[in-house]
DNA sequence: CCCACCGTTGCAACCGTTTGCGCGGCAAAG
DNA sequence: CTTTGCCGCGCAAACGGTTGCAACGGTGGG
């Protein structure tokens, strides 16, 4: 391969584009040739000097393969679908960019989509990546039941799942060790004394939520403490919205509890919320614990102890496993679980000794 | 490959692939005359009975125009690059929101690359988007003097400049109007009782650094107020880092102040910090105003007084300039300013009487 | 009655690349 | 000096739509 990092002055691309054609033309050999010299995989098949002087004439004119062109013959487009829920969503940006980071790598680009969790935009914008023929489909969506989800089985085209997981599919899927999660979480809060502890869980219908609240009561029993039912809640999303409610709820049930572990980061300012407007001090009145570590945690009154999971290694992580599948669809599927970390900030403390 | 003799009539397992052919068999029309009954542009060139048959056969079985196929006849890709900095900068994610749901109203698809403000990825990512046959590009990342803006007007395509606009070009842009944002933050200063006022600018390459920076000690002039060169810095960049560094610098050089209006809401938070480690009190001995809004700004310690932009409009409206221009490229060159608010919160208060 | 014209549709040539096929020619084998 | 084999390369047919052009039947005007 000739040098790549030459300094060259005068590569002009032109909008109008030079085609293989002219290529091949100012070479002296057929455009059918060209071809093969300029692909990496069918180089071989040409004569060396034949391919040097090809890649001379394509650099010199500074020609740019068509993508489209090459994509109707091949019927590959070079490009992957990410769905998500919402970019504004602060857990996704940096999943995102690992996406983005790792496919420019290998040449693909990411279509991204977002569904606002309705499955009826969902549909629509598998839809409309299909249409555009991605290879690919990342999801951070899919619903354990949604419709959607048969929609992508349908597909027939390579699909990883992110931060969920379905239970017996073939789906190749990596997402954060839940359980694991919210087991530090627990442990951190009974190390601190609390044994009245909560949990603000979010939909079952997601592995997110069913797996982090199954994970709760299992560890709860682990340590020998009631998981008592009218302590753990879970909602219809997660969301600061949600966060607020449940807590309000929770309060209502009457039930004593110093210590919250909530679904996720955004259910933990829920929280804060109800916590500000109602004047209870935290963390001396009850101890809250989120999940994800999202950007800015570490801000907010108070600092907030939470579960931090590698967001943009799972972005890149989904990325691998997707191209691994483009390349060889008879991989086996494989289920990436990413090791999360306990921070603590000023959120969590000892409950108060007597109250 | 195995032999895949020169059927026609029997199609094999679909990939994506129903056809246009197929339709116009179905209808019983000649693929030229399916065409145009599909296209909404020259469906008036077909017999409307024809063209209802089509469309109904299109219907039944599943027709999906492949955007690919058409996009190399017509050299239009319906697809648009965006370019940003760093999709995991607070900023951008609710404008490429905007974008987003805009362009796909209008059945565009956004190709979004980050260019971390560094040139060769710019150059890189421009050259990757245009190869990719881009029909348009927006970007929130030129800087004034860069050697990629001028890759970006060879291109010659149109361009939609955000939150930044470029002086004598004629390249349509939307931003936010800084000078008034920066004199909304003064002015509420100045009637909290400030007069010592220092201001922490962004790049003077960019023109949201150079505005701003501008209006400043424009406004503080107009106010009969002294802006002391002393206390008007500017850094490299609008981050954390920055904003810490400068804000140190400011400490460093002995010059007194009450107060400081940040080049946005990221160096406004690099102040926070310099306060925290050497024991400042804020907004007891300094006031801080940022600029943005950004998501979660009233939840850092103290609540951010900072100036909002309509960051979601911004994306939409910078989508519309660029539609507008790809259908008419000779439509007249707009540059579109977004009116500030400016918003309250717990940063700002009035100076000490007595230090 | 002929012709010009109109609305409608078929025909075929693209758009830029990839790729199966086959053909020369040269070297090794017989 | 033939035969065999292989290497390089040219040829042309796709891929799925779009679109200028021509054909065609019918109609109204001259």
């Amino acid at each position: 391969m000739a040098a790549t990092s030459k300094d060259d002055g005068k590569a002009g691309p032109r909008r109008g584009g030079v085609t293989l054609r002219e290529v091949a033309r100012l070479a002296g050999v057929h455009p059918g040739t060209a071809s093969r010299a300029i692909n990496e995989e069918t180089r071989g098949l040409v004569n060396d000097a034949t391919a040097q002087r090809v890649l001379a004439a394509a650099e010199q004119i500074g020609y740019r393969p068509n993508p489209i062109a090459r994509g109707l013959k091949t019927s590959r487009s070079h490009t992957v679908g990410v769905l998500i829920p919402d970019l504004t969503n602060p857990l996704f940006p940096p999943i995102v960019r690992g996406i983005q980071d790792r496919l420019e790598r290998d040449g693909y680009t990411p279509l991204i989509a977002n569904t606002d969790n309705d499955a009826e935009r969902e549909r629509g914008s598998i839809d409309a990546l299909s249409a555009r023929r991605v290879d690919g489909l990342l999801t951070a969506t899919a619903q354990a039941d949604s419709a959607a989800f048969a929609a992508l089985a349908e597909l027939e085209i390579p699909v990883v799942l992110i931060n969920r997981q379905v239970l017996g599919g073939n789906m190749r899927s990596v997402a954060p060790d839940d359980r694991a999660g919210v087991r530090l979480a627990v442990e951190h809060l009974v190390g601190l004394g609390h044994t009245k502890i909560a949990h603000l869980g979010g939909p079952a219908a997601t592995s997110t939520g069913a797996l982090r609240s199954e994970s709760f009561v299992e560890t709860m029993r682990r340590l020998g403490l009631d998981a008592d039912p009218a302590l753990t809640v879970s909602g219809g999303a997660m969301t600061e919205a949600e966060g607020e409610r449940l807590c309000r709820q929770l309060l209502a049930g009457g039930a004593e509890f110093t210590a919250i572990v909530a679904a996720n980061d955004l259910v933990a300012l829920g929280c804060y919320d109800v916590f500000d407007a109602e004047g209870i001090d935290c963390p001396g009145d009850v101890s809250v614990v989120g999940f994800n570590d999202m950007r800015f945690a570490d801000r907010f009154e108070p600092p907030l102890t939470t579960i931090r999971i590698p967001h943009t290694e799972m972005g890149v992580r989904a990325a691998e496993l997707l191209l691994e599948q483009i390349r060889d669809p008879d991989s086996p599927a494989r289920h990436e679980l990413l090791e999360p970390t306990l921070v603590i900030r000023d959120s969590t403390a000892p409950p108060r000794r007597d109250p």
